[in-house]
RNA sequence: GGUGCGGUAGUUCAGCUGGUUAGAAUACCGGCCUGUCACGCCGGGGGUCGCGAGUUCGAGUCUCGUCCGCACCGCCA
């Protein structure tokens, strides 16, 4: 038996027991004739003594470890005379009698602690080395106890867990996919699942009412801090429900997750909105509610007043910021060259100041009377100290803009409080997204997604207009601003599902070649169904209060697609590239 | 595909308008130290300034190219 205990569980209680713990050498403090040493393993840290008294053995050991050396130490658990309250065994010690050295280590690139002195780049290399510190070690810890909370709800919600394949069919609608050349199959491809989508709706077809699965899912596009190739969702289906029982249903998986994990009571019921009130509002198909600050248009009390820039456009919109009415011009200035950046893309910025004094003050003073700008205010509800900031042009797109200014201006003030929590579902997403570049519908979710039963004529009509207007059986669960979840109720009917092949301009040919599998299964008794899928490398990162995944995956990609640690991807050697039928016209690789 | 920031000791960084032998902290090695826990003190070794070209009497510093990292835009049904 290598160890009696971990390097985290002794107590006071356990004085006078003699013990054998094993683990990584953290730091040796010699302090002359006695010396501490650090030992950890991932449970905690425990301090061994050697001091005179010691065997000549253990003083010989002492002398040959270093940093991250694999040791076996046997000894008796003594009270310290000097406790440490910052760790958990901290009252106690162990005098060593024995010292095994199980293996030795080279000098760490990096120091193996909290705060590490590592970058980012040596750290991802060694990432091993990485997964020994405290931070990561505890992200890792968070993503399991979730993991785990999920397992359980839905198991006792009747849930299976069951797999799918990950060598599936290539199907370029949305995303790329990650491909695989099959060596029985010359010339011909595997995809690797982008979701496991259309087989979760084939074991509803064969009567698994209630799947569930944690999926490695994979996409190739290009990265983010929140975004992986590969990524892992809690991907979730059920039969004969509607929007409310999947609503219902997740919302308490949510519930469960906060009150168990982090001890957070969220909002019971969690709100609703629609997508439309959602962009109208907060110019975000994902807003974040912890604070007010909402977007309102302000286009009929300020256009035909003569100011060119409103009257020539579509939609003038404004948020009130609380208290901002002292912002001096050099800050004034400075928000309108942030929204001209072309992250945000304003073409300039009107500001109505409410002064705590009453008096008005703008930019456009030359064109508005004190009123008329008071009257924007009231429509507004802001109030004396304000900071009115607006912004107009194109409709959808100066909301989109107004909401990253919001989200901005939130930050700024701290209104993004990160201990507040504040769910949301946004529901009644447009089934279709028109785009102007390919002159087609897109699904806005994906095409098997249902149109809401009440708008099932609209979605006949052959109006663009009428099509645009039909809305989804889909919803998105966002949190603090973070789309964590989305999903919808599925098409089952097969005509249904043609017609939504046929709007979404998707030949008979194209949709057998590409969905012939799930059309055909559709004609042998498909339930009613609808589900979702959680990114669950984001919900981990949400917990753990951080905005990027990365930490939460134990090898994850760096910006580049590429794991730095084990140096992928490579070039495979001619052998396996004439096996797979492979030719190559890529350059040399980068030195 | 694009934008911004960064690349100097094992590591994290400083290094001004171009100018002697490129510094600090930490890590590492050696010595001293019996209650440390970021122990302390003394000493030591350690550099292709990412790479390539250019400007210059002279480049870590300026210019161009290139590679790598991070963040963001496009993209992500």
């Amino acid at each position: 038996m290598y160890r009696t205990n971990t390097c985290g569980e002794l107590r006071i209680s356990d004085v006078g027991k003699t013990v054998t713990l094993a683990g990584w050498v953290q730091r040796i403090r010699k302090m002359g004739g006695m010396s501490f040493i650090d030992l950890r393993d991932r449970y905690g840290i425990t301090q061994l003594v050697v001091d005179d008294a010691s065997s000549d053995a253990v003083k010989e050991a002492l002398g040959k470890l270093g940093r991250e050396a694999v040791i076996q130490a046997v000894g008796k658990v003594a009270e310290r005379q000097s406790k440490n309250a910052k760790i958990d065994t901290g009252d106690i010690e162990i005098i060593l009698s024995e010292i095994n050295i199980l293996n030795l280590s080279a000098t760490p690139p990096f120091t193996i602690e909290d705060n590490s002195d590592g970058g980012e780049e040596l750290r991802a290399k060694y990432r091993y080395l990485d997964l020994r510190r405290g931070p990561l070690k505890n992200a890792l810890m968070l993503r399991h106890k979730l993991a785990h909370e999920v397992r359980n709800y839905l198991d006792a919600q009747g849930f299976m867990e069951i797999e799918t394949p990950y060598l599936i069919k290539s199907t370029p609608e949305g995303a790329r996919d990650f491909v695989v050349p099959s060596r029985m199959n010359p010339g011909e491809f595997y995809a690797l699942p982008q979701s496991p989508q259309t087989f979760k709706q084939l074991l509803m077809v064969a009567g698994y009412d209630r799947y569930f699965q944690i999926v490695r899912c994979f996409r190739d596009e290009d990265l983010r801090a929140d975004r992986q190739p590969e990524f892992t969702q809690i991907d979730c289906e059920m039969s004969f429900v509607e929007q409310e029982d999947v609503l219902n249903t997740f919302e308490g998986m949510m519930r469960t997750l906060f009150k168990n994990v982090v001890g957070v009571e969220i909002a019971n019921p969690i709100p609703r909105i629609s997508w439309y009130d959602a962009m109208d509002r907060y110019g975000s198909d994902k807003p974040d509610i912890r604070f007010g600050m909402e977007i309102h248009e302000i286009s009929p009390l300020v256009q035909g007043h003569g100011f060119s820039v409103f009257d020539s456009v579509e939609y003038v919109g404004a948020i009130a910021v609380p208290g901002a009415a002292e912002y001096t011009r050099k800050q004034t200035d400075e928000l309108t060259e942030w929204v001209k950046r072309p992250q945000v893309g304003a073409k300039g910025l009107v500001y109505i100041k409410l002064n705590p004094d009453g008096s008005i003050k703008s930019s456009v003073d030359k064109f508005y009377t004190p009123e008329q700008l008071q009257a924007v205010a009231d429509a507004m509800g802001a109030k004396t100290g304000d900071l009115i900031l607006v912004l107009c042009g194109e409709k959808r797109k100066t909301q989109t803009m107004l909401g990253v200014l919001r989200i901005e201006m939130g930050n700024r003030l701290g209104l993004r409080k990160p201990n507040e929590f504040a769910p949301l579902w946004v529901v009644d997403f447009p089934l279709l997204e028109w785009s102007e570049e390919d002159g087609r519908f897109y699904a806005m979710h994906h095409p098997f997604t249902a149109p809401k039963p009440e708008h099932m004529e609209l979605f006949y009509s052959d109006r663009k207009e009428d099509l645009e207007k039909v809305c989804a059986n889909a919803y998105d669960f966002v949190l603090n601003g973070t789309e964590l979840g989305g999903g919808s109720i599925r098409i089952h009917q097969a005509d249904v599902q043609q017609r939504m092949f046929q709007v979404l301009g998707i030949s008979k040919e194209d949709a057998d070649y590409k969905f012939g599998f799930i059309i055909n299964a559709f004609k042998f008794g498909a339930p009613p169904h609808g589900g979702l899928a959680f990114g669950f490398d984001r919900v981990c990162a949400l917990f753990g209060g951080q905005e990027t995944i990365r930490d939460f995956i134990a090898f994850p990609k760096n910006n580049m697609g590429r794991d730095v640690m084990i140096d992928s991807p490579s070039r495979i050697d001619q052998v396996q590239m004439d096996e797979l039928f492979l030719s190559s016209t890529a350059p040399e690789p980068k030195e």
